[in-house]
DNA sequence: ACCAGTTCCTAC
DNA sequence: TAAGGTAGGAACTGGT
């Protein structure tokens, strides 16, 4: 029976297929539909193939070696080719080149197959390009797919009705035959071939998510009970269930909660460090090492059948697999870490499940009570384990609150539409895998052949962006002016591509009188009406499509479709990404679509740009007070006389509004005097006041357009590995200096400190904390040494081994918080902060430190109005040289 | 007091 | 055998 589908793509697999007529090659696809069913699609019809090209520099593609035939006889000979094809003439770096595709018995053959052709003499493309990906490429898919196939099985009663399933015989015959490995535990199974995949639509997709958590005992490493929570965005339904008793018991009722509840996405706090790889161990002791049934029963969390070849694979197969890479792989399921989500998106100062739940539900009573010791948990579960189950329960049905919180599935999910990828590349691939899945297509599209990664290590650096020196103090109404998308806009300015680079050896070189771009590196390239670049093209077509998402935000604003607005913010969001990661990956040494002076040339046009600007700008007398990469900070010309502090009302307000005015007529009529074709310079923000104590990167401002507001960047209140103490303290100060009441600024920090000597400041304003990275090894001991030069003149790291020797959880890459304890030895001892005791159960931390400390920190910001930090320290000021 | 080396985290 | 970039400030260690 045919049927149509609309779905989200979340992975994809392929199975190499041996029938009677020879070998093919299948893709799973596994799916949410639209309907909210869940799905596997086999796909059929898409054939490995990698490509080969003659070496050397081509003047004339028609023009081949005179024993061409017999070279092609002689691939085609090879046990692994199946077919050899004239694939027609690609771009190529060195011209224009006449390629073969050749067609190969199966992806896995193709790295051998490589080595092979390369040695005959062959230079190969399109032949590092992950099989699965091929599907998107090809006819131009996305996450999103309408596919319309064969139903080879379906799981009825998908409304609450009573499962029947149909003979699983004529069923599993049907799948084996369109090359499908067994039956997948999904609503419905559909074979198709490629030419009925199409493009559809983004939507967001009706995800089911599983959140779990382990409670384990410090003494037997065993899982003593667990909790998972499943929640389906079809019905907006969460439901939580618990586990205890016999191990084993614990691991198969999960398992079974799983495949029954068939999930996309697998989340919980930590898990990919922790929780996940405990079930991994628990189930190899529990299991015995061939016993691959049980070792399935236990933790046969993959979307497939329960088959011994299945629990063999090594990657995406019935259990899950870590190998050397950072994320799980789990057939047809997303591992999304809500850990690893929130620390990227929030930065949190401390990383525990408990600080950043706080964070985020600052009103969840539930938070506040239920403390369990988990350094103890043995005893605890021993004397009341009906708590330990329930905080269990909680610390399952968290991480989807955070995940909602900080909209991480909505967001891959759109980066996933906007790169034409699954789900699980958007949330755990590489930037360049999502550039790739553009640049391959297009590339296939227009006849460029497509290299291979470069296998290169990195020997030098190329030179980035441009700082300006700040001068040290405050600096009243500045107009600040920014590139718009800087990097981008050179590329696309300048038709910056490695396909229009201009390389003497090409045999594609400019006409006589023909203008082309020339960096101030002195690289060339042609220009666009000539050939334009495949990378200003897949950037304009980017600008435009995050043009076309927010006006359609905008449409649904009017329309009240709340859900709608949200839709295309993502997207555009996304697409702004998607766009600032072209420069990152394109300025590596490794990737496919470049060269080394591609990225070098970037930056210099974006130096010379903004110095030219610069030197314009001093020329003329508008001073720069500072800038950096694509920024600008101006003096704007406004009478001294007029200070920028705002006035309550009266004329003097009068005043200050007009000098408003001034600021922003001027900040416009620079933005415009200076934008020149693709470089636009936007007015972006008016400053009343600037303050930088004369560093880099680390100013403070207060901005009255177009909106009221502060901004600090590159300050101790901006970094996570800062205290509370210090950051609220300077974050006043900053407030008061750009309110031109330094003194009292002064004042508070002289108490402050005064404060941190006589050990009066609460210690839960002192935590320090800082990421320790280290090897977990097999033994459940971490090995610093691979990763620090001296790991124990790290206050991180020693920190991270007294929580070890104290049953206090410590997974390498988490943050660590501490309490310096006595800073007047060195290295200072410290002390790690336990979250679940009062004080972190520390008794006393050094004052002494602390205060020298803040009035480092702060003294530097001081200094500026004379109080050094000496001063602050001794509380007064000393008569000197620069007091008079 | 000052140095180089290592590390973290941030701005763009 | 993994893979976006550079510029920059600051804290700390372990020396002199």
């Amino acid at each position: 029976m045919q049927t149509t589908i609309d779905c989200a793509v979340i992975t994809a697999r392929y199975q190499a297929v041996e029938r009677n007529d020879g070998e093919t090659t299948v893709l799973e696809l596994w799916c949410r539909c639209k309907d909210g069913r869940s799905a596997v699609i086999l796909i059929n019809g898409i054939n490995p193939w990698i490509e080969i090209a003659s070496p050397g520099i081509c003047e004339n593609p028609e023009e081949l070696p005179h024993d061409i035939l017999a070279k092609l006889q002689r691939v085609l000979d090879d046990s692994d080719v199946i077919s050899v094809d004239e694939e027609g003439i690609k771009w190529t770096d060195m011209g224009e080149k006449k390629h073969w595709r050749v067609g190969v018995r199966q992806p896995f053959v193709v790295r051998s197959l490589r080595d092979r052709l390369q040695k005959e003499g062959w230079v190969l493309s399109a032949s590092d390009i992950v099989y699965q990906h091929r599907f998107f490429h090809i006819r131009d898919l996305g996450t999103h797919v309408s596919i319309r196939g064969d139903i080879l099985f379906e799981k009825e009663g998908i409304d609450g009705k009573e499962c029947v399933i149909e003979d699983d015989f004529s069923a599993l015959t049907k799948i084996k035959t369109a090359g499908g490995s067994g039956i997948y535990p999904v609503d419905i199974i559909v074979s198709a071939n490629y030419d009925d995949c199409n493009q559809c639509e983004p939507f967001q997709a009706p995800w089911t998510v599983f959140s779990f958590d382990l409670e384990t005992s410090i003494l037997h490493d065993t899982v003593l009970c667990a909790a998972a929570t499943i929640e389906n965005w079809s019905t907006g339904e969460r439901t939580t269930y618990s586990f205890n008793g016999k191990e084993e018991d614990i691991l198969i009722g999960l398992t079974d909660l799983v495949r029954e509840n068939d999930p996309d996405i697998i989340t919980g706090y930590n898990i990919d460090n922790f929780d996940l790889t405990r079930l991994s161990e628990r189930c190899e002791v529990l299991s015995g090492k061939r016993r691959w049934r049980r070792q399935a029963e236990l933790f046969g969390w993959g979307r497939v059948d329960i088959l011994e070849n299945e629990s063999k694979r090594r990657r995406d197969g019935l259990l899950p697999k870590r190998g050397n890479t950072r994320a799980w792989s789990i057939a047809g399921r997303c591992v999304m870490d809500a850990w690893w989500q929130a620390r990227m998106t929030l930065r949190p100062k401390r990383e525990t499940l408990k600080f950043v739940s706080n964070l985020l539900f600052p009103d969840n009573i539930e938070l506040q009570k239920m403390d369990i010791d988990s350094s103890k948990m043995d005893e605890e579960w021993a004397t009341r384990p009906e708590e330990v189950l329930k905080y269990c329960e909680r610390d399952a049905e968290l991480p989807l609150s955070i995940l909602r919180s900080i909209q991480a599935v909505r967001r891959k999910e759109a980066i996933a539409a906007v790169a034409k990828t699954s789900l699980d590349v958007a949330a755990n691939g590489v930037t360049s895998q999502l550039l790739d899945s553009l640049a391959i297509r297009y590339a296939d599209a227009n006849d460029i052949a497509v290299p291979m990664t470069h296998n290169v290590r990195r020997t030098s650096h190329i030179e980035g962006g441009y700082v300006h020196d700040v001068e040290a103090g405050i600096h009243p109404w500045i107009t600040v002016l920014d590139f718009k998308s800087m990097y981008p806009s050179i590329m696309i300015g300048n038709n910056i591509c490695f396909t229009t680079r201009i390389d003497p050896i090409h045999p594609d070189q400019p006409l006589k009188d023909e203008t082309i771009h020339t960096s101030p590196t002195g690289v060339t390239f042609h220009n666009s009406q000539h050939r334009k670049g495949m990378v200003p093209a897949l950037l304009e077509h980017l600008m435009g499509l995050r043009d076309t998402h927010k006006e359609a935000m905008k449409e649904a604003r009017i329309q009240g479709d709340e859900a709608l607005v949200a839709f295309h913010d993502q997207m555009q969001y996304a697409v702004k990404i998607m766009m600032n990661s072209f420069y990152g990956v394109f300025a590596s040494v490794f990737y496919r679509f470049t060269h080394k002076d591609l990225g070098a040339s970037i930056t210099a046009w974006a130096r010379h740009n903004i110095k030219t600007i610069i030197q314009k700008l001093e020329d003329e007398g508008n001073h720069v007070v500072y800038s950096d990469t694509d920024s600008i900070f101006v003096c704007a010309p406004i009478s001294k006389e007029i200070s920028p502090t705002k006035p309550k009302k009266g004329k003097e307000l009068k005043t200050w509004n007009s000098a408003k005015k001034e600021l922003i007529r001027f900040g416009n009529e620079l933005a415009e005097r200076f934008s020149q074709d693709e470089a636009v310079l936007e007015f972006e923000k008016g400053l009343s006041v600037f303050f930088s104590h004369g560093a880099k990167k680390r100013y403070v401002g207060r901005i009255i357009y177009p909106e009221e507001d502060m901004i600090v960047r590159g300050y101790e209140t901006q970094r996570s590995d800062s205290f509370d103490a210090l950051t609220n303290n300077m974050q006043n100060m900053f407030e008061m200096i750009l309110e031109g009441r330094s003194e009292n600024a002064v004042k508070s920090v002289v108490d402050l400190i005064k404060a941190a000597k006589r050990n009066e400041i609460p210690i839960e304003q002192l935590i320090l904390s800082k990421t320790c990275k280290g090897v977990l090894l097999k033994n459940g001991e971490v090995d610093f040494s691979k990763h620090y030069a001296n790991p124990d003149s790290m206050a991180s790291v020693r920190a991270a081994k007294k929580r070890m020797e104290r049953n206090l959880p410590f997974t390498p890459g988490m943050k660590v918080g501490f309490i310096v304890t006595n800073g007047k030895v060195s290295p200072m001892e410290v002390e790690p902060w336990d979250e679940g005791q009062e004080n972190g159960g520390i008794a006393k931390y050094d004052g002494d430190f602390y205060a020298e400390r803040l009035a480092t920190a702060l003294g530097r910001i001081t200094e500026a109005f004379e109080w050094s930090s000496k001063e602050l320290l001794a509380g007064n000021r000393q008569a000197n040289l620069f007091s008079f």
